[in-house]
DNA sequence: ACCTGAACACCGTTCAAGT
DNA sequence: ACCTGAACACCGTTCAAGT
């Protein structure tokens, strides 16, 4: 907390581009000490163990993650910006978001995210209590896809085609949906991908907002009715 | 492919006992072999390496994962089977959900669990592209929340209590709803939590499944118009 | 405050060889 | 077809000691 923090900062800028040529299994203590030409266990002064160099990791990872600010974005266009610039964070080095998910950390810049998630549940009408196990939903859907889409990426653990051939042939003998499905489901165009997905996610909250609003106020029946009135109350209340 | 899977499949149980007993960071060859009463490298027989196991495992976790059956029973709560059997399944074996997450298998059990929420979907009117990546949200939803579910119970990683009060000291000086979520963030009620999860992504398909329609048929208007509709054709299709 | 040297207790994997 | 013995090339971590 107090100022020597440019040492600890050398160290995991060091891991970060180590993580993006050997990738999170080939990152290693040794390794790690070698290129900031040291000793391995001088690693252990700054950390108190591997795991904890690899929470530092994840911090950094999302560190300059933007978040919307202004008191007059609707609250969907505000959890698109959060989940984009969050994908993008983990898309920018190697295994980011395994590097991420491994680690629950409990990080000034993990609750800086999840507050702006929390501000855009509150201004669509969704409670307190409702909307932390949504922004969990969502950081779940996020992790799970950028580990996907980088374990399928140029670096990625495991050779698409041969999985790709494997699924086919599995599929064609006793799963005609998933055979039917095979383009889909093997499409790289991740940016549509990771937009649906959200977009399921944001339906889902408009219909359950709506759904608490015709409670509360029988009248308005449709979902847009319950979106745009929570868009309507979308002042402030920081 | 033939008959002698005999053995194989002893080593795919006692793999599964010492995950119990020794959680997936302590899974390990050597201790492995020592249990099965054979040297470690005699497990190179059997698999083509550790990952080819943990592969193995991953199905067998699933394999008894029962799916709806019935023609008669309601999109929805089809999936509302698929989603609690798949958790369960995790729930069985320690670390279960991070052994699952770790391999992105492309075997019979995947299929045929994919299978059924593909049919989920389509009864619900989604087209077959939407459906795929709907159904990979899911599966992030799930393996993501009972990743969290497991680090925080018995064997969990982690100290919960140590986490909680960090988590308290950092929500209370800059993150107000954080803070005045954290009864919420540290609920132990995972049922609860894992049904509030899975209903935003069921009310999603609903919302969505509604737009598409109202193009086709504008005279419908709101959500639930959608999902009954949605309910009226799910005579059969297979 | 920061780093080293030496060592400990492990790993996954390879491979020639046995039966 | 199934297993062993011995070895290789590593790991994370500890700890007394140095400056």
């Amino acid at each position: 907390m107090k100022a020597p923090k440019i040492q600890r900062d050398q160290v995991i800028r060091a891991a970060l581009d180590l993580l993006d040529q050997e990738g999170l299994d080939g990152l290693t203590l040794r390794k790690l000490a070698l290129v900031l030409d040291i000793q391995a266990p001088s690693l252990y002064w700054h950390f108190s163990g591997k795991q904890a160099l690899i929470d530092a990791m994840a911090d950094a990872l999302v560190m300059n993650v933007v978040l919307p600010q202004g008191p007059d974005q609707a609250w969907d266009s505000r959890l698109r910006q959060i989940a984009a610039a969050l994908r993008q964070a983990l898309l920018k080095h190697r295994d980011g978001a395994r590097v991420f998910a491994g680690t629950y950390v409990v990080s000034d810049n993990v609750l800086r995210i999840n507050e702006s998630m929390l501000e855009a549940f509150a201004l669509a009408g969704v409670d307190l209590s409702r909307a932390s196990t949504y922004s969990f939903s969502v950081l779940y859907y996020i992790l799970g896809f950028v580990m996907e889409e980088q374990a399928l990426g140029p670096h990625g653990e495991f050779d698409v085609a041969s999985r790709k051939s494997a699924f086919e042939e599995l599929a064609k003998r006793s799963y005609p949906r998933n055979f039917a499905a095979r383009e889909a489901i093997f499409s790289t165009d991740f940016d549509a991908r990771f937009s649906t997905g959200l977009e399921l996610i944001i339906a889902g909250v408009k219909q359950q907002a709506s759904e608490t609003e015709s409670k509360a106020a029988p009248s308005l029946t449709t979902a847009e009715g319950g979106a745009s009135s929570a868009k309507r109350r979308s002042a402030r209340r920081g």
